[in-house]
DNA sequence: CTACATTGTGTCATAAAAACGCAATGAAAA
DNA sequence: TTTTCATTGCGTTTTTATGACACAATGTAG
């Protein structure tokens, strides 16, 4: 099939496969260059970025259709997604884009069900920005990270979406392995502080703070150090998994 | 309009009232004997209890759907209500429930929108339990308080959702007006602990407790003293309402 | 081989939390 | 009326956690 003749198929015969008025939208976070960052996508003639989001089979779990949908999207494979909640705003309607889109690739309007009202199911994950290549698919321009704090102008609600996403980031932060999922296997110690301040929007203790994660006794210090810094060589660290999960369960107290 | 006839209108029509596939269900607790409960209604010939939940409107914001929906099943009116959790399992199906109520009203089958799948949005609430009157709705046997320890038979998932709320609840302690909504006006101070070692799941210690949640101010001692009690009386207290709200920003720390 | 930025470890003062003591109270029992 | 008893209100002591800061150690750049 043609692309055209694929998307036709998809908005005037997209509800024999996926169930109507639900979707799903997917903020992902990585780290990198001590700076917390998120990927988007640019959605083709709308000019604008969204989230990866996407439709729900009409038989499937919508943790899987998270997956799906990712993997679809952007690429990114086996990532642990959690929902964090669904908004459900009557105005968010995708119809106008939906038509606009449509126009620009030569169809005119008719009546589709992707011009009705979506309810979206918001999924959040964390990953490693090392392990992941982001790969746009077809109906979009570009697939990039952006720093949180300079996201640009997205599509309808999608700059809420990713809003709710970040504040719930913080609270998981005591309780999900958020380290252990935006880091490398090994890291140093300032590495997952600046990991910490970021989410955490606040600046910690340098010193206070390695005692307090280290009290928690969820880390190893490995005997590699970090080369090629002019100054003191910081060790590197890895997650004790068993630990970590552990005092997870109670709390980390950041 | 009948009942019968307007139960046959919803199981036929009311896909062109509702959304499809998206539903709200509510888990309403309120403290009452010292006790944590929740609200159920008994589902007519089902003869299980079931959440309180209901139908989206074509052009209703969700939050507004759990408000109305609460108010027509149970009687309930002006309740704060707060999205928890949606639920998506694609075996949670109201297929065989619906044909056999459709069955036992002394319809045959057919084709119905009430038997296809359906992903259902979570609410939750907290309400004074002796401010509120449940009255159960036609389809419903009876509307009952439970004991959150000794909930009946439910259908579907309604057990688990019940139980997301549950903790979901523990995770608000520190950060929503619990205990103003679940208390009366006044209390006294072991109810309040009680509150909270039902809730957190565990004992405190009466002094340390009565000590911490003075130091954050949200509470004001009246003259009064509870009467009729073969021991010491204790004092009532309220809520300082605005010290309230800002120690819950920065969150009680319990 | 010195300068420099940064790391690793430690100390001290303070605040918060946990554990426990005891007198006061008010209805019920004697 | 007096005593009993469960429970409240207010306290002390001990332990643990937190915040603020000092200083020596280290790896590269100049």
């Amino acid at each position: 099939m043609t692309f055209e003749k694929e998307l036709k198929d998809h908005y005037f015969h997209g509800h024999e496969k996926y169930l109507r008025h639900i979707s799903v939208d997917c903020v992902i976070f990585g780290f990198h260059d001590n700076e917390l960052k998120v990927l988007l996508l640019k959605a083709k003639y709308a000019g604008k970025w969204a989230l990866p989001g996407g439709f729900i089979l009409k038989d499937e779990h919508l943790d899987d259709s998270a997956k799906r949908i990712l993997k679809d999207r952007t690429g990114l494979d086996k990532i642990y997604l959690h929902q964090f909640y669904t908004f459900s705003d009557p105005n968010r309607s995708t119809k106008k884009i939906n038509q606009q889109f449509l126009r620009n690739i030569g169809f005119k309007g008719g009546k589709s069900w992707m011009f009705e009202r979506f309810v979206s199911v918001g999924y959040s994950a964390l990953v490693d920005f090392t392990k992941v290549k982001p790969i746009a698919d077809n109906i979009s321009d570009a697939c990039e990270w952006f720093k949180v704090n300079e996201v640009p102008e997205m599509i309808l609600d999608h700059r809420h979406i990713f809003e709710m996403a970040l504040k719930n980031l913080r609270l998981q932060l005591n309780f999900q392995p958020v380290g252990f999922n935006l880091l490398s296997k090994k890291f140093t110690m300032p590495e997952l502080q600046k990991l910490y301040e970021t989410i955490l929007n606040k600046k910690l203790d340098r010193r206070n703070f390695q005692r307090k994660i280290m009290s928690t006794g969820i880390l190893v210090k490995l005997k590699e150090t970090k080369k090629g810094v002019s100054h003191k060589a910081p060790f590197y660290y890895k997650f004790d998994l068993i630990k970590y999960s552990k005092a997870l369960k109670a709390g980390l107290g950041f």
